[in-house]
DNA sequence: AGCACGCCGACT
DNA sequence: GTCGGCGTGCTC
């Protein structure tokens, strides 16, 4: 009987359990059998349902609930645990951004159901019934001997391979001389070839190859490659990836800002590995996201490609993590968990002990620091690939143009339009501004058309026949009487947007074959693939788009590149202003001459004398990037000092508006550390929310998230106000 | 995350 | 007089 006891209390034991939500703890639980260990997906009871969680380590500063008050976990789940560094990443992805763990978590499960139900699918084989040797026509001979190997397959392999009818296959199984046994079991992915010869290199690719390779021994070494535009960054990591895949337990992580737009990147790549990676990103279906999953938790996929959230993907074993256009902002995520997937992805690497390249013709001020502090190694690629030659940059003084009378393009820029469409050359007109015109308003009582839940104007889509607000959604029909006074065809619009920008190119040449790429238009990655192969065909003359132009492209025949309203970004004035134009317009100017033919850009600016355009022109980057970043240091911003943003927000304004005086007042003066704020945030109101903001500014020394969570202990936001703390905040809305 | 419990408005 | 709004709190 004491036996039996000691025995039992030996099998039944607690473990922690990590659930993929806020919980703000672990929640404990008992088993029976084998202790689970830490990183085991289990399925256990809450409250009356049953949740999928993971073994964890349990935080020793919480208090034990009694063994007899825990409920039994259910099932043990088949699907790899979690690796020790990837539980420390999500501990560590928490405490650095202040959210909790299981929120973390949820990042690394990414689709809860895909761990329980798995596709299940008949497989045959062999089976062990005798018959007649009569009835073995010989249709079926021919299926023995297929199947006298006893590997699993399914009826159709089978018959394929048998050179017979399914009906075949189908009478064995009858006869029991094939059974079956239902698995689950994923398609496999191709693997990628490291062995295939990929395009040829320049020198300087070489020597550049050469360099990181080098440094691939050392374990966690960051690499920041620095390559012009069109000098060929990508064809290089991808010698050090085919380098790292030798190896055939490792995994190759590769971030992209935007997996709309990759076609042109994973053509590049079968090329080279002779297969595709295995992608991932929010298009994913369910069926394909469970298969890449776990793929990616047994570790057959061996090159993983995909925007900021493949980063919190379940390796098995990580060699290499390259983040490609290391600078874009994109890689910000802003809601749920706010994280930067570069600064992450460093954090990733260390944790993996593996190598990471961080790659951009315009590294990001964070990066140069680490250049700086020596923490990161730099590698540069200074020349065009293939002999091509860098653009010529023209500004174009708007205060001065000639500019007729409601056009948004100069006369230089039409000008030169004219001469690349005779040439039979392509052109790309850059505008960052999405619809027909960002402000509608009335001529009689001067009333400007706002978003009723933001502090925003409604911007007129005129394909979409609607005013829409780019913050909400918010969208009403296109008003033909003033909302406020009420007269008939008063209503004005103004400013450019890419609608309107085309309407007028398309007055200027009608017969030129326009595209407008905007993310309304791209509404998919399909859709954005076939807009870029397109314009690869050489079927369209003249793209006009946002943003999501300018990164990436490789378009032979482009050789002009217009950018309309050069000013856009730098008007908010906010901390990163001069950085990201200076990136934006370095980046789309790079579209134009990639390869023999000749490549001109036209920047439209009221303030040409600006630094950032100046340093365009000239061609002297350093100069300004040195003069911004003495600025930061001499303001202690970063990368040298550091940030974060608490923004509180809620429906009742009073109620905002007091508990943002009320952190102030419990702000702990500190040396190191300083508060600037409350105010109101430069949206004031958004999504029927108002919203208040406090910047915290510390130096390097200074633990940011401590001084933040011993300030916000105790504080308890009611009637439906909510704090938002954002570390290393980027955008300053 | 879900789900129950708990106090204040428009209805069978 | 009830049905139900979602604010608040709890789940091992």
């Amino acid at each position: 009987m004491a036996k039996n006891l000691s025995l039992f209390e030996e099998k039944e034991g607690r473990i922690s359990v990590l659930l993929p939500f806020a919980l703000g703890r672990v929640l404990d639980y008992k088993f029976d059998g084998e202790r689970p260990e830490h990183g085991t997906f289990v399925r256990v009871p809450l409250a009356g349902r049953v949740v999928t969680g993971v073994v964890w380590e349990k935080p020793k500063e919480e208090k034990e609930v009694p063994l007899e008050k825990l409920k039994f976990i259910y099932e043990v789940l088949n699907v790899p645990t979690l690796t020790d560094e990837q539980r420390h990443f999500i501990d560590w992805v928490a405490n650095y951004t202040i959210s909790t763990p299981g929120n973390v978590l949820k990042m690394s499960m990414s689709s809860p159901g895909a761990l329980k139900t798995l596709p299940t699918s008949m497989q045959y084989f062999k089976g062990k019934a005798a018959v007649d040797p009569a009835r073995l026509t010989p249709a079926r001979l021919q299926v023995l001997d297929v199947i006298d190997d006893g590997k699993e397959r399914s009826i159709k392999s089978i018959s394929k391979k048998a050179g017979v009818s399914e009906a075949v296959v189908r009478g064995l199984i009858k006869l029991g001389l094939i059974e079956g046994v239902e698995r689950t079991k994923d398609r496999p992915y191709q693997p990628p070839d490291p062995e295939m010869k990929g395009p040829e290199l320049n020198d300087e690719q070489k020597d550049a190859v050469t360099t990181l390779k080098a440094g691939l021994e050392k374990g966690f070494q960051p690499t920041a490659l620095e390559g012009v535009t069109g000098s060929g960054k990508t064809e290089v990591y991808f010698e050090v990836i085919a380098d790292i895949l030798k190896n055939p337990e490792n995994q190759v992580l590769v971030l992209l800002p935007e997996i709309a737009l990759t076609g042109q990147w994973l053509e590049r790549f079968r090329n080279r590995f002779g297969a595709l990676p295995v992608e991932w990103h929010s298009d994913l279906g369910k069926a394909e996201r469970r298969r890449a999953w776990r793929a990616v938790a047994s570790g057959e996929a061996r090159i993983i490609i995909g925007a900021r959230s493949a980063l919190f993907l379940p390796f098995k074993k990580l060699g290499l993590v390259v983040v490609d256009e290391e600078h874009d902002q994109s890689f910000k995520q802003e809601d749920g968990v706010i994280y930067h997937a570069r600064d992450m992805a460093v954090v990733r690497a260390q944790l993996a002990d593996c190598p990471i390249i961080l790659s951009s013709a315009t590294l990001s001020y964070e990066t140069l620091a680490n250049i700086e502090r020596k923490r990161f190694s730099h590698v540069t690629l200074k020349h065009r690939y293939g002999g091509a030659s860098f653009p010529d940059l023209t500004a174009i003084d708007m205060r001065e143009a000639e500019n007729p009378a409601g056009n948004w393009l100069s006369t230089a820029l039409n000008e030169a339009l004219k001469e690349t469409l005779e040439r039979g050359e392509q052109a790309m007109l850059f505008l960052n501004r999405r619809g027909y015109a960002p402000l509608t308003l009335c001529r009689t009582c001067g009333t400007r058309i706002e978003c009723p839940n933001c502090t925003a104007w409604m911007v007129e889509h005129r394909l979409k026949r609607h005013l829409m607000c780019h913050h909400c959604g918010h969208s009403i029909p296109t008003p033909k009487f003033c909302p406020e006074c009420g007269v008939e065809d008063s209503l004005a619009v103004c400013g450019p947007g890419v609608e309107r920008l085309e309407e007028e190119v398309a007055r200027l040449f009608p017969h030129a074959k326009r595209l407008v790429m905007t993310s309304d238009t791209i509404t998919s990655p399909h859709k954005g693939a076939e807009m870029v192969a397109r314009i690869a065909a050489g079927e369209i003359d003249i793209i006009i788009g946002t943003q999501v132009i300018t990164k990436g492209y490789h378009f032979p025949k482009l050789t002009l590149v217009g950018v309309i309203d050069a000013d856009i970004g730098l008007k908010g004035g906010d901390l990163r202003a001069g950085e990201r134009t200076y990136q934006q317009l370095e980046q789309v100017s790079g579209r134009a001459g990639r390869e023999k033919l000749k490549g001109h850009v036209y920047i439209q600016t009221y303030m040409p004398d600006n630094p950032v355009m100046a340093a365009l022109l000239s061609g002297d980057k350093e100069v300004f990037i040195k003069s911004d970043m003495a600025q930061r240091l001499k303001f202690n911003m970063p990368p040298y000092g550091r940030l974060a943003s608490i923004l509180v927000s809620g429906p009742n304004l009073p109620k905002v508006e007091a508990l943002s005086h009320e952190l102030a007042r419990r702000f702990p003066r500190d040396k190191g550390v300083s508060l600037f704020g409350p105010a109101q945030a430069p949206l004031a109101r958004l999504q029927g929310r108002f919203r208040y903001r406090l910047l915290l500014k510390t130096n390097r020394k200074t633990h940011l998230q401590n001084v933040i969570r011993s300030w916000m202990k105790g504080v308890r936001p009611r009637g439906g106000i909510r704090i938002k703390i954002d570390i290393d905040p980027y955008s300053f809305l």
